[in-house]
DNA sequence: CTGAAAGCGCTTACAG
DNA sequence: CTGAAAGCGCTTACAG
């Protein structure tokens, strides 16, 4: 049997009511007792059970991050962000593996895991945005990824459109003609999103719009990109830059090139978007899009603890992910 | 307040016992009681309280895996496997970043997160083997990595010493003779070890072992492959190949070597080890050390539940992890 | 097979 | 400040 607080109690010479008074940080206790209490926690090396304080209070302090897959590096990143910043307001995250099984999206968004999680953090994918909006979830969901036409939960994500817009205008301004777009067809309205920003740039610049050169593609991983590539340079006319919709797409589109012994940027500049460190060594380096992660781990954890904590009345928010473009060698020289 | 087994039972016109019972799948129970139980339940919408089961049952059905950094693409990798290894027995993994700190993998071997895991996958990296061997934990643990000199812990590994001696049989029968080893400091052994088969396979091709080419580095990422390979690059006798002791230092030292303008596999080889996806569309693609992570992931799973139902009192047991030596671009053109 | 009841280990009104 | 007691929602002997 583990120690119990009415073990520690015992020891203390103080009542269950004290002990958990100290335990939980409240007022009105000399430091007197506080001592008592802190030595009998120490000498029995009492753990407080977290099964019977989630049952009493209703609250566990752990919430969910439902991701596609946490192998993929952006996700890795970004899971590891947030468990940090979950830790430091003492929170434990859970993390949940979708697969980009719509099955499993809508496990989360049914609030599984019984009432063991006081909220999720989600990463849709395969979950049309507009479908989220009329979900029944029970728990406080903070929504990562493209915004949701008039959803109905709070939400974190990059600016698409404009980044995308930036991109593509970088690409223009070192002077390329025929700019294509690998990722148009990806998951949850971001292939939609980027793809208005890509083409908003190119009208910017009273480019001709190919639809040849948007690559719609299956997924966001290397192999889709490096097939990507493979059908572009299967067109008549070659493309002299790519815009991938991620740096995992960036990076297999890459590996064509080198394969096929074209230079980079010389023959073809590449642009991609998330910030992932294989892109940063890879040689060349991948000028790519840079959202702040641990910005946005940050705002979307406080998001979902603000209403955990009660105001669950309070308006719907919409934060917005600051970025950079990061220009590397891919259109750098 | 969420609906509970007694609103279920009301509801189905049975005991709350036969409630638990069709839901803990437990026989007698004819199937007409069960399809009542089952409308109540999809009509109700019930959801078990994990809480109040774990307190009442003193089992979570929840793992945690405790590894040095999500971020980074073995565990991101290992950990996703681990996952979804453990859904397919019904049991949630909680990730722990211990980011390398003694503090936090103390934490782990103590025990911590009350009573809420059933159990422990623990991959040590500041921790020394010999150290895990006599801490006091009272849950059930599985260590990860390098064999601890009499631990009393069930253990999964590959055999480092011999994956080691391979990767550098390969490098000597593609006819290399100044072979370097990057990664010799790496942390809770595995740095000595897979210098040890490293060693064994110069001196059994009879070449001489020059310590001026064994790289300690601090850690075992990009960064420290790539300032080691600098290191190397500025000795008076240039290698002709290098063993990176995991595939994040390799492509640092890829990155280096590519910087200086040197190629690969011509001027030097290149082999690294845990068979990263980077690694695999890296170009040139990287020849690394395969474990079968989905092997270990199962097993590792499997001997942590096998520990938790009961029989504690088995022999400890040492899993070793098949692997493969995929040769790839870095050393065959 | 079922019903009534105890108890897992906490937190929290309630009365002092 | 403290003590005695109820109750969170389950599971599980116990008696039928």
């Amino acid at each position: 049997m583990a120690t119990r607080l009415s073990d520690v109690a015992a020891r203390a010479g103080v009542s269950v009511k004290t002990v958990s008074n100290v335990i939980n940080d409240y007022p009105h206790i000399t430091a007197h007792t506080r001592a008592k209490v802190e030595a009998a926690i120490a000498a029995l090396d009492y753990k407080p059970n977290v099964s019977a304080r989630s049952l009493r209070k209703g609250r566990s302090d752990f919430i969910a991050l439902a991701i596609p897959e946490m192998a993929s590096p952006y996700f890795a990143e970004l899971g590891a962000a947030i468990s940090r910043a979950a830790k430091r307001r003492g929170i434990t995250v859970l993390i949940d593996q979708t697969e980009g099984e719509a099955a499993a999206e809508k496990l989360v968004l049914d609030g599984m895991r019984g009432q063991l999680i006081d909220g999720i953090i989600f990463s849709p994918i395969t979950t049309a945005p507009a479908k989220i909006g009329t979900a029944g979830t029970a728990k406080p969901l903070v929504l990562l990824g493209e915004r949701p036409a008039g959803g109905t939960f709070d939400h974190v994500a990059v600016d698409s459109v404009q980044a995308s817009y930036d991109a593509t205008t970088h690409l223009i301004s070192i002077g390329r003609r025929r700019i294509a777009a690998i990722g148009v067809g990806g998951g949850a309205g971001t292939g939609a999103v980027r793809r208005k920003g890509y083409r908003k740039a190119l009208k910017a610049a009273g480019l001709p719009h190919d639809p040849a050169l948007e690559l719609a593609g299956t997924g966001y991983h290397r192999d889709d990109g490096a097939a990507s590539m493979r059908e572009l340079l299967a067109l008549p006319g070659r493309p002299d830059a790519v815009f991938c919709f991620n740096d995992l797409l960036a990076l297999g589109a890459l590996r064509t090139l080198a394969d096929v012994g074209l230079s980079v940027p010389g023959d073809v500049a590449v642009v991609g978007f998330d910030d992932i460190e294989d892109g940063r060594y890879h040689s060349p380096s991948l000028t790519t899009i840079s959202p702040d992660k641990e910005w946005l781990a940050r705002n979307a954890v406080d998001l979902l603890l603000e209403r955990i904590s009660g105001n669950g009345e309070a308006a719907r928010r919409d934060l917005t992910v600051p970025y950079t473009l990061e220009i590397r060698e891919t259109t750098a020289g």
